[in-house]
DNA sequence: TATGAATGAGGTTTCATTCAT
DNA sequence: AATGAATGAAACCTCATTCAT
């Protein structure tokens, strides 16, 4: 039991509780994953979940959010520098490197939103905002000569983005880490080469 | 009197009831469907499910089985007659196109591998089939002068592998099939064109 | 387990547990009693209830409703023979004396009626159509000149109805059923004799 | 540095609690009232009402005997003037206008007494005493020739106590307080007048 | 004295599985 | 081969109570 004094305990506890979470459902999906496994993780009663979330529904929401956000955070730093090569590397590492679970809640987040309209909504937005970011960069790119200057954007931006996720799917088909990276960058070299002038 | 068309009857039967739980698995994900809305979904009691198979487990598993075949059926037949365009078009209607639900369900695959073996290893297995075949035909296309031919086969297999799937996904994420199937068409114009020699 | 192929069967069961839930309502109160308490009582698991009802709720709603349509049918074959020590008598006999449980019941049913929107209409109804039988009842006591014609029916009928229910209270509260029968006649003789002509 | 009016201060407190516990049991019942409700509805943690009573059970009990002290005041203080019809005003007064949740937190009582042998006791001595109070009121009557001396006084309080009640349950049934007012009178009347000598 | 985070027992509900018919 | 009533394990959630601060 930490000190509890201050208003952001409540706040660091939510965090741990979201962290756990994450962990629990991308190891057992959503459905699996009981509220006392979740517990269990950091130490604590079942019960105390519930201080600080509704429902098992409600925390699945909002890691759903904390989850699309870093997303789009990840994705804006890494790309904002302009190389490409860089860019994608850098996103790789963020997105996976950091925990390999990230993946498999991603995927629980598609399984889940076939069922949960506010997890449906967020993930078509996160979806959204991710085209948006990658479109903007596309812009640049053609700006620069890299990319034909007649291919629509968004286009070129949704062959990036279904690329990479791709490539994270392969992950979950049980390519190892180190393969999932070659055919990343490999593929995007490809791509690159495809687009230019 | 013992029956004498049983064991072409107890196929049938299988077959109707596999069609069943592919769908609902597919609508409301592995642990939310039912085995009731499975036998509701062909007018059949769910004490007759236990029939033909043994546990809602292992009547996935068998789900799983079928979906692998038919996915490496397809990628063999759409792709053996040698041009990538007609290839890639035909594929992803056999795919998709058939039925949206084939996706979602196969999204189920990947949440269930995280916690059963045997469907893990079915679908490592499927996943190993596809780029074999795939990586025979990038083959053929290095032959025909297509691709350059110092690309590693597998790898340029990989790739449009993880692509393909991406776009796959892209549909989860809200994308109209139309959307998805330009993407798709376009993505492989990049690709192809890269490989060029 | 009886038989169970004929549909009258599931109007049996309903039954049944309706009949064990009545007796503990009305021994534990609503929110103490617990559906594994219903199933003991007649030798069932808990589970088998919800084959039955919906949930805890509905299960009371239907027994409210069916302790409402009880009432009446007492109210008005016991008075529609016209005289009202005769009919008081058979009324008392047939709502406390077939089971004392009724009343605690009946107690529940106010309790829940506060929180319950259901029950609440039900309860409110089933007290409008008494009090309409009752009015009847008194017109007739009128027309042979027993009670004053000036008076209001339905005031009058109230003045009955709360006396009656007075009357079940006082079981509540510890008094003899034989002391609560003599209440009720002497309160009627009173009543009558202060509303003649 | 010790407090200095403690007792004093502990008393009001409690009092404090209780009033606030009277309001939430009448409006969620005993066991839908959480301690979180009680706390609440006077700016004070839940914690804080176990330095003023051990447990939710107690408080109830506490409530019981306050509640039934105030019964028997207003009883006594309303009939001690003589006056059958200027009694009878106060009284429901006092009882009902205060506050229409009286009632049902009257009526609570009555559930848990099922359970709870300490507020059965309590409830079952508060029934004695207003019966008391109200044959020693009957015996003035029949002092001075407003009631049939022949008259058992006991039995003839037991109508009047079973008529105030059953007027208050008509109030729970969703009569109007003006209604209920009217009955209360209406057969109070009809009642003296058929005991008259 | 007061807080409110934490616990854990206990209740409701669901559903895969069994089995008498 | 088929039914569907019944079971019982397991999950979600609530809340009286405790206790460190």
């Amino acid at each position: 039991m930490l000190p509890k004094v201050v208003p952001q305990y409540r706040n660091e506890a939510k965090g741990r509780i979201l962290n756990a979470a994450a962990q629990v459902f991308a190891e057992k999906g959503y459905s699996r994953a009981t509220m006392d496994d979740i517990g269990k993780r950091i130490g604590v009663s079942k019960g105390a979940l519930y201080l600080y979330f509704k429902s098992k529904e409600k925390l699945f929401e909002e890691l759903c959010r904390t989850a699309g956000r870093e997303l789009e955070e990840n994705l804006y730093s890494s790309f904002s520098e302009g190389d490409v090569e860089k860019g994608a590397d850098a996103y790789f590492d963020k997105d996976v490197r950091v925990s390999a679970d990230q993946v498999t809640l991603w995927l629980q987040i598609f399984t889940e939103a076939k069922s949960n309209r506010i997890v449906r909504k967020m993930q078509e937005q996160s979806h959204t905002v991710s085209l948006d970011i990658l479109t903007g960069f596309v812009g640049e790119l053609q700006k620069r000569g890299v990319v034909r200057k007649e291919l629509a954007g968004v286009s070129v931006a949704r062959v990036f983005s279904a690329f990479y996720e791709g490539v994270l799917i392969s992950l979950l088909q049980g390519d190892a880490e180190s393969t999932a990276r070659k055919t990343w960058k490999e593929g995007l070299r490809f791509l690159v080469d495809g687009m230019r002038p």
